[in-house]
DNA sequence: ATGGTCGCAAGGCGA
């Protein structure tokens, strides 16, 4: 069973790059981001035609995530808890009714720039109600996936220049602590157990020939609780997206999972 | 380089 996590950048400009790359990795589940539209302007139909169901959890105009699954889902959940208030959509959960069943959640967590400033400290309490959500999930015994762009480098690896990151929201020290209590609470980075070396990134950033001078950073993670760790039998990054016409500014990372 | 490039949606914000 393969997932994979794809920050599309805008789906109503990315419909046929998605529905090119689609047609070739054919994943079986697929976490998307930054739809940037409300549900009602989600070009469902050239995915449903593929065998999708879709389940969306847009915005008008920012953020916005979908599960995509050619498999059968359930108990489809909107919205991080913790904050009743916070009304950017930005999580979206489900279970996969697979040859494994799965409890998978699909995020988008803030940018946080500038940093310091209101926009870092909602990065931060965000990332705290992720660990929460993520502890509960542990204690279902199910295998987790937690898929999406979680703005964070993790490690300076992470990096093709990482000088140029030092004081940016996605590096700060207070950004990868974050990150990392998700890892101590038992969920390993697929791609790191698969690919321990550098030079592996998931973001090239539009202005001054970024991909041309594979100048990257990886910051689209599927985070494996032990039970779904159990199952990983590989991951890779689909880098080879963002040579394509018109590609979002991230490419797809996917992992397959045995059992 | 207080630039640069995109997407959304029709001016400026977010990234």
């Amino acid at each position: 069973m393969r997932i994979a996590t794809y920050n599309v950048n805008g789906i109503k400009a990315r419909i046929e790059r998605l529905v090119d790359w689609l047609g070739r990795a054919r994943p079986d589940v697929v976490c998307l981001q930054e739809l940037k539209s409300e549900d009602a302007g989600v070009p469902r139909g050239p995915i449903e035609d593929l065998g999708y169901h879709l389940e969306t959890h847009g915005q008008k105009g920012f953020n916005g995530v979908a599960i995509l699954s050619r498999l059968p889902l359930s108990d489809v959940v909107r919205d991080l808890p913790g904050d009743a208030g916070d009304e950017q959509a930005r999580w979206i959960e489900a279970t996969v009714e697979g040859p494994r069943v799965v409890r998978l959640a699909c995020l988008y967590a803030p940018n946080g720039n500038a940093a310091p400033g209101p926009k870092y400290d909602y990065k931060l309490g965000w990332m705290a109600r992720m660990e929460a959500r993520a502890a509960d999930l542990l204690r279902s015994e199910m295998p987790v996936v937690l898929a999406g762009d979680y703005n964070v480098i993790p490690a300076d690896i992470d990096a093709a220049r990482p000088a140029a990151w030092v004081a940016d929201a996605l590096a700060l020290a207070p950004s990868r602590a974050a990150l990392r209590r998700i890892a101590h609470l038992g969920y390993g980075d697929a791609l790191r157990l698969r690919h321990p070396g550098p030079g592996l990134y998931t973001f090239w950033d539009y202005q001054a020939g970024a991909f041309a001078r594979n100048d990257g950073i990886r910051i689209d993670h599927l985070m494996l609780s032990p039970q779904a760790a159990d199952l990983l039998v590989d991951a890779g990054v689909d880098a080879a997206e963002r040579a394509a016409e018109r590609p979002s500014d991230h490419v797809p990372v996917w992992i397959d999972l045995g059992g």
